[in-house]
DNA sequence: CCTTTCGGTCTACAATGTATACCATCAGAG
DNA sequence: CTCTGATGGTATACATTGTAGACCGAAAGG
């Protein structure tokens, strides 16, 4: 796999999604989160689909987790961002944060 | 052409190296940019690619420049991010800013 | 001349982003 | 029991972005 590869940026979101909601990190906190925070509505094939291709390359996990609530009695996936995707993540972060580094007075507001 | 479209993570980073470049935006200078900030080898063809998209898109423009330099007496062009262009980076930094919150721990090293 | 560098264009293809149509299971209404 | 509406997913297809490489012309420098 191409050593250079870069997270795209929905990719990037749902990673990050998964790490906010931590321990809850099922398909629906995700995709709350990604429409609270990212303001973007997510339909379920572009959810599943990315999620399908982050598990690929290695950057998150999933595991069956039996659903403890009375509501339906399906199990749940729960996800885990993998140390490679962190790695992924703080790469994009940090190259971002360099290219915002005195653009504040234009970026704000 | 989706109403709600999103900046792609390179179109991103071309935008904002043009911002840091400043008055000195042109396509050289741009490629450096990019190529310090971001740790990233960029070809002439991706480089250019998104230029022009970015520019269908209304997201920036640019002007010719006789060239001062007593170098090639070639024109140069020089790059500007457009309001808009600087509405949608606006958009997605507010977006990763409220995803990385609370993720310092993980994502510094 | 010849070579290198700058600054571009064109073409093609791979990777990502996204919508829609289906599907199965379970809970509750009737 | 049967019907219906979540919940949670899969399959498929297509649009948008990301990226490489071949090719081009002008000009600087040896």
């Amino acid at each position: 796999m191409a050593t250079n590869t870069f997270l795209g940026e929905f990719e990037q979101m749902v990673l990050l999604a998964i790490l906010q909601r931590g321990e809850n990190a099922n398909a629906l906190e995700i995709r709350r989160e990604l429409e609270a925070s990212a303001n973007r509505k997510v339909t379920k094939g572009a959810f599943y689909t990315t999620l399908d291709r982050l598990e690929k390359k290695d950057y998150l996990t999933w595991e069956a987790r039996p659903a403890e609530k009375g509501r339906g009695g399906l199990p749940q996936r729960h996800f885990k961002v993998t140390p490679e995707g962190i790695a992924e993540l703080q790469k994009s972060r940090d190259a971002l944060i360099r290219l915002w580094r005195g653009l504040d007075r234009v970026l704000e507001s």
